[in-house]
DNA sequence: ATCAGCACTTTCACTGAGTGGAAGAATCAT
DNA sequence: ATGATTCTTCCACTCAGTGAAAGTGCTGAT
């Protein structure tokens, strides 16, 4: 049909220019999310035309743009001619100040944990309707996981995700159950009032254990970490192989290394 | 004198619009490097004033660009109104190729490292003419020190500042040392040729050692650490309280954890 | 060698997005 | 109340940013 595109009139683009109404932060905020974009397959480096694709700009727009953004250092272009996240964008986002904070704070008592049980250990925060990690510490031999610093992970299928929920305000639990919950193994629970049943118990036991819902052959066991004002900030875990067995030193590990932090960010056990 | 301000002509303002000849992009910029700006102190949270200020922008100008930043999540503003870096940069932060990979293969090590000394571990690269901390662990009672993770020292009174000048292109080395270096402590070496002399000395031994150089009451073993091709791209040390005595079991230690990384990374004893 | 194909870079005339002074609102201190 | 300070909104002007198109350079097929 559309054979030769006509070139007197005006020429058949992927590109509406009139129709992006974007401003100039908006194009530059698109092209760093570029990197980031699809969910789980974080592409560590883009060539310029593929970033042009995924952030909709035009390519001489994003050449542009990404010149700027390598002057600054918040893209390095590689000798290939490939573009990857600069270090000024590392140094700015360890300034942040729940990861500043929260790290420098916590980092002692992970290792603790680590050295007690030898397993994975996670520290995550809620951000919007993900368990955002933080940090992760595991030694050479760990099971494989998907979890990662800086990785989102759903709230109802993690432990640290579900003690998240346990002790996020109740319009979050409504709003994160209304939208239907993945199941990503046979054991993931992914019924509404099964799921609020379990953040009761979790609530009532301070402790959260999970086993088989996300990753096949993982289980973990998830404790929450409070602030000065009682408020439940982050949570921390450990994520062992599948044992059929409880293991009360684990439980205990975890229980007593969010305490420590808990206490380190000023949490006196409060009237209780 | 200039008592008040004559309206009909220019007023007097301490910012010259016509002068300012940055783009959109560099003045968003400014306002992320506000953050950053004076050395140590970093101040974690500023006021819209303050970021303007730092920034050299109009009020105005500030405002809107901090209102998109806000939008995007590269800043977070709180109840009382201050600023602080967002959560979004910490996210793209650890998606920076060199800090995730670097840092996911030497944790283990470096966990392993803290075990074995119970010292501060750092992990370090080489950023312009700065040690930069990708990595830091410490214990609960550890020397109270300088370095955070994201800090940035200087080449010449850091073990792994030493180790990476070392090994760092000989041009490099020139640059560095035809500044004149700043000088911490009485013991702090500052004279180019003797830091030429220590580096050559470094490289033979395939290991640094300083005492009291940066910090009172401290001293550094730190070693480098290699990629596939053999060029040395970081370095770890361990930080202890100064003793007369050379700890062997500590500096086996270190160089011990140097290897492993290199060897994660790919780096097989090249021909010697 | 030659050419086609693709990815990147540079140019340039047009124009509306971004600008910043100024006025208004809100907050705090006295 | 009164003034000082900091933040927010507005809007007419204008120049910075725009993107199509031409140019450059590389790769690999014939």
């Amino acid at each position: 049909m559309s054979g030769k595109p006509e070139r007197t009139s005006r020429p058949e683009s992927a590109f509406d220019a009139a129709a992006d109404r974007r401003s100039v932060a908006a194009r530059l905020f698109a092209i760093l999310d570029a990197f980031a974009a699809p969910a789980g397959a974080t592409s560590l480096t883009l060539t310029l035309t593929a970033i042009a694709q995924r952030a909709g700009l035009p390519l001489s727009t994003t050449h542009r743009m990404a010149a700027e953004l390598v002057g600054w250092g918040g893209l390095t272009k590689h000798d290939n001619g490939q573009y990857s996240l600069g270090m000024k964008l590392w140094e700015l986002g360890v300034q942040t100040p729940t990861a500043r904070n929260l790290r420098t704070i916590a980092l002692p008592y992970l290792e603790d944990l680590y050295e007690t049980t030898r397993e994975h250990v996670h520290l995550a925060i809620l951000d919007g309707r993900d368990a955002l990690y933080l940090e992760k510490l595991s030694g050479h031999h760990a099971v494989r996981l998907i979890s990662r610093v800086g990785a989102r992970l759903p709230l109802h299928s993690t432990g640290v995700g579900l003690v998240l929920l346990a002790y996020a305000p109740s319009e979050v639990v409504q709003q994160y159950l209304a939208t239907s919950l993945e199941r990503f193994l046979p054991r993931t629970v992914t019924e509404p009032e099964a799921v609020r049943r379990r953040l009761a118990e979790i609530r009532q036991l301070g402790l959260a254990r999970m086993s088989e819902e996300m990753t096949a052959g993982s289980s973990s066991i998830a404790a929450p970490i409070r602030d000065r004002t009682g408020q439940v900030v982050a949570a921390v875990s450990i994520v062992t192989r599948t044992t059929e067995l409880v293991d009360a030193g684990q439980e205990r590990a975890v229980r007593e290394a969010a305490q420590g932090i808990s206490r380190a960010l000023g949490y006196r056990r409060a009237q209780q």
